[in-house]
DNA sequence: TTATAGTTGGGACATTTGTCCTTTTATAAG
DNA sequence: CTTATAAAAGGACAAATGTCCCAACTATAA
C-alpha cells in the first residue's frame, strides 16, 4: 500500500554528498501540496522520510489515489521524459523530507552515472509492475476482497489514513467502505 | 486503446542492421501465446507489426487485459530489471512480427548506447503515464462513459476485438457490455 | 454431413454499490 | 466557551452490474 525504495534512497544519499550543488532538502507539513496536477515543473523529488499521496483529480472533483509514497520513492520524474505537465498531484500526509533536484541535473546524473541510471530504470519498472496487478485486482474483485487484501498487507491501514483517502485509493465511496467494514465484523 | 511507439521501432530497426547477431525476427499467428504469466524468460520482444494483448489471469480464470500492444511496443523488458517471473501473458491477436533480443544483449545496448537507453526510459515512463489515468477513469466512471471514451479513440473497436476482449479490457462482464451497447442505440 | 465448441445476444433476478440525507463526534477558530 | 467546519457513521432508496440461464448463429474439425 505504501510504496518504498530503500536501495534508491541509499544511493541518492551518496550522490547528495558527492554533488552538494545538485540537491536541496525541503520539508513539508501534512496536507501541504508539493506538486499540482497540470502544472509545469523543472524539478523532481525523492522522499527521504514521511508519506505522501499521489492522486489524479477529474473534472467532477473526484480524486483517485495512485499510490502512497514512502521513503526512496521519486515523483515528478516522468515529466523529464515526457516533457509534459505534471499529471498528478502530490500531497504530504505526514511531515515529509524531500530531496529536490532539477531536471537538468537529474539528466546529467542519468547520462554520467550508470549506477544511478540503472536504479532509475528499476524504479520505473517497479512502478509498472506494481500498478498492473493492482489495477487488475481492484477491477475484478469485490470491495470486500479488496479490503481484506489491504488489511493483510497493512493491518492498521484504517488508523493511518482517513476514510476518504482509503476510499479514493480503492476507487469507491466512503459509504461503501463503511458498509463493507461493518460486514467484516 | 492500442499502444504504439513508432520512434522506438525506428531506432530498433537501425540497431537491427548494426548488430545483426543481437536480434532475430519471429512471426506468430493469431491466438499464439508469446509469453506466459509466471514463467521465466531470458529474452524480450519489440513489435514490428501486428497487435497483441497483454493480460493477467487470476486464480479464478478471470483475465484482465492490461493493454493492446501495437508496433514499437516492447514487452518482457520489466523482467530484465526485476529479475522476476513474467507477470503477464502476451498473446497475438493478429499476425505479428517480433524482434527478439536476449536480456544480455539488451543490457549491453542499454549500457553502451545512450540513445537506446533514453528511448527505453521514455518507453517505461510512457507506460506509467498511460496506466495511471486509465486506472483512475475506469475505476471512477460508469461503464457507459468508459465505452463512449473507447468509441471516441477507436470508433470501430467492436469490429477489431472480440466482445470478451473488450469486456476483459474494461474489467466488466460481457453481459454488462452488451446491455450498455444497447442503451447507446 | 454431423458433431462440437465458441461467439453473440438477451431475459429474469439477485447483489453490489452509489446517491442523498441526517446525526454524531472531533477538531479548529474566534 | 461558543461557533464553525470537517470527519465518521449509517438509514433508505435508486441505479448499476453480475449471475445464471437459454437460444441462435458461426466456424471448424471429424
Amino acid at each position: 500500500m505504501i510504496r518504498i525504495n530503500p536501495d534508491f534512497l541509499s544511493y541518492v544519499e551518496v550522490l547528495v554528498e558527492k554533488h552538494l550543488d545538485y540537491f536541496t532538502l525541503e520539508k513539508y507539513t501534512a496536507k501541504e501540496v508539493v506538486l499540482k496536477q497540470d502544472k509545469r515543473y523543472h524539478s523532481l523529488f525523492i522522499i527521504k522520510s514521511g508519506i505522501t499521496k499521489c492522486y489524479l483529480s477529474d473534472e467532477n472533483g473526484k480524486d483517485f489515489i495512485q499510490e502512497f509514497l514512502g521513503e526512496g520513492m521519486e515523483f515528478g520524474e516522468l515529466e523529464v521524459f515526457s516533457r509534459k505537465l505534471s499529471f498528478c498531484t502530490i500531497e504530504a500526509i505526514s511531515e515529509v523530507e524531500l530531496y529536490k533536484i532539477s531536471h537538468q541535473n537529474y539528466t546529467q546524473l542519468l547520462e554520467n552515472d550508470p549506477i544511478f541510471n540503472r536504479l532509475v530504470m528499476k524504479s520505473l519498472a517497479a512502478k509498472i509492475a506494481y500498478k498492473a496487478p493492482r489495477h487488475s485486482f481492484q477491477q475484478s474483485y469485490s470491495i470486500e476482497e479488496n479490503i481484506l487484501k489491504l488489511k493483510k498487507s497493512y493491518p492498521n491501514f484504517d488508523k493511518v489514513f482517513s476514510k476518504k483517502d482509503i476510499a479514493n485509493y480503492l476507487g469507491i465511496t466512503v459509504r461503501s467502505l463503511n458498509r463493507t467494514l461493518n460486514n467484516l465484523n
